[in-house]
DNA sequence: CACTCGATGTTCT
DNA sequence: GAACATCGAGTGG
């Protein structure tokens, strides 16, 4: 099921063209295992690994740059003072999607980290994209490549990830992450974006791929 | 560049 | 009522 289309591949001949540009290999969603641990190593771990969402309008695809932990009894974690409607899935199955509204117009997604029950999880903040630009430009009505994905919202836009998403796996289609290798480079630890001060604003909890163009804010 | 501010609806106090 | 894990348009160096 769930096949990806065919690329209207258009080769030419012996000359090396640069307008259909060689197809990545999306791979196969990665393991639950991989989430069924410590939050602040996937977190990690995640840097440089590509998130896939397959739709019938095409793939669209992105290498995350720029995650950050949420973790338990830190208070900026929606999870941090119990359970609520809201927060629920935070507390299912490592693997699991958390996707909420925020300012009333932005989604932000999660992958829920941890055994069933803690409620911990890491926020994926920015993508560079790698599949689908097209589409993200149309969704995000704007041309600039570096504009797509480089924020938590712009990547869901780009994506088309929302609420739909919510309680979902992250280990099957149509939305993963990918088993393909990940891409390498330094990580650079900072403090959080957006949080109040009284939120945990001082804790060194976001991980970026060092200077790369599609951070939120540069490292 | 830096900064301010409005949008918009759900969640929390 | 206030706050919110944001974005983009607007203003002013």
């Amino acid at each position: 099921m769930s096949q990806i289309p065919p690329a209207s591949e258009h080769v030419t001949g012996m000359e090396i063209q640069s307008n259909s540009p060689p197809e990545i290999d999306l791979g196969k969603p990665l393991s639950r295992d991989f989430y069924d641990r410590d939050t602040t190593l996937v977190a990690r771990e995640l840097l440089g690994r590509m998130l896939v969402h397959c739709e019938s309008a095409g793939a669209t695809a992105g290498i995350i740059v720029e995650t950050e932990a949420y973790l338990q009894g830190d208070p900026g974690c929606h999870a941090a003072r119990g359970r609520t409607e809201r927060n629920a899935p935070m507390f299912g199955p490592p693997g699991t999607i958390y996707v909420y509204l925020i300012y009333g117009m932005h989604h932000c997604l999660n992958i829920v980290t941890q055994p069933e029950g803690i409620g911990e999880a890491v926020l994926i903040r920015a993508v560079e994209p790698v599949r689908g630009q097209e589409l993200m430009q149309q969704r995000r009505g704007c041309e600039d490549t570096q504009e797509l994905t480089s924020g938590p919202a712009k990547l869901t836009e780009a994506m088309n990830i929302d609420l739909r998403h919510n309680f979902g796996d992250i280990t099957t289609n149509p939305l993963y992450i990918s088993n393909q290798p990940p891409v390498d480079g330094p990580v650079a630890t900072t403090t959080r974006i957006g949080l109040s001060p009284d939120r945990g604003a001082e804790l060194l909890l976001r991980y970026c791929l060092s200077n790369n163009p599609y951070l939120s804010n540069p490292v």
